[in-house]
DNA sequence: ATGGTTGCTTAGCAA
């Protein structure tokens, strides 16, 4: 067997690539992640920047994007062997909130869960089903053997330590207990590499543009990146890059950074 | 408290 080549993963929420593409482009310069997982494009393949990537010496085969909305891509310095796309062929595929790649003998997904809008509308309805797909998926898709990196755009803070204000959130969208319950179901028996490794709460990867969210802390922590057991081994480091939501045009989200050795 | 901000697309939606 190969010996496993040292990974450093991340994962961002850009809300929306092109509009983003400067601070993309100085976020690999500064991190020089091996791979790179982004939500939100807000467009299409077509419409991805593939050149800007590929003068850094980036790839991004994997690009699931549809107009306007969703969209999620892997960018990564390897080759990429191997593309699954999630439920491909089916209603659930309509939305672009899933991809996954084989890099560096480990599986890599990308995922925009839905926001869900308001606890008990037709959208929280739509995020709680495509949650429990999803986590069916993992479970068919790879054995517990498998190293599996899931990252991505949760949308749900996984417990009040992941919130400012959990009293204000009680069973709001994003902290009710239905969505935490299909978490811990994508999640079965993958850590939280974030939260194995800082036990305290009050670091958020996300902040409402609205109402001085950032400046005032007012944040959650719904992006994570989820190991299988064999990869969270692997585990060194772990980070949120809150600076990259500083200073002009940042997205509404921060970065998040898994080191594996 | 039903506001507030951003992006895509161009008035309204989604987040």
């Amino acid at each position: 067997m190969p010996s496993p080549s040292p990974l450093k993963i991340m994962s961002w929420n850009v809300n929306s690539v092109n509009a983003r593409l400067e601070r993309l482009t100085a976020l690999l310069t500064r991190h020089t992640p091996d791979i790179l997982c982004l939500q939100e494009l807000k467009c299409e393949e077509s419409r991805f920047p593939f050149e800007s990537m590929k003068a850094l010496g980036y790839t991004a085969a994997a690009v699931s994007g549809q107009k306007t909305y969703n969209g999620v891509a892997i960018v990564t310095k390897y080759p990429i062997s191997e593309i699954r796309r999630p439920f491909q062929g089916t209603e659930l595929a309509t939305q672009a909130r899933a991809i996954g790649a084989f890099i560096q003998s480990v599986w890599v997904y990308s995922v925009y869960v839905p926001n869900g809008q308001e606890v008990g509308c037709e959208k929280f309805a739509y995020k709680l089903q495509w949650m429990h797909a999803f986590g069916g998926y993992l479970k068919s898709a790879h054995s517990p053997k498998d190293e599996v990196a899931v990252c991505g755009d949760y949308n749900v803070a996984p417990t009040s330590l992941d919130v400012h204000a959990p009293d204000l959130w009680n069973e709001k969208i994003l902290c009710s207990t239905e969505e935490r319950n299909a978490l811990a179901h994508i999640v079965g028996d993958y850590e939280d590499t974030f939260r194995k490794q800082h036990a305290d709460g009050g670091q958020f990867t996300w902040w409402d543009y609205r109402d001085l969210g950032f400046p005032l802390n007012k944040g959650l922590r719904i992006d994570l990146i989820l190991a299988s057991r064999p990869l969270a081994e692997r585990c060194r480091r772990t980070e949120i890059d809150r600076n990259e939501r500083k200073g002009s045009k940042p997205s509404d989200h921060a970065p998040v950074l898994a080191e594996f050795v």
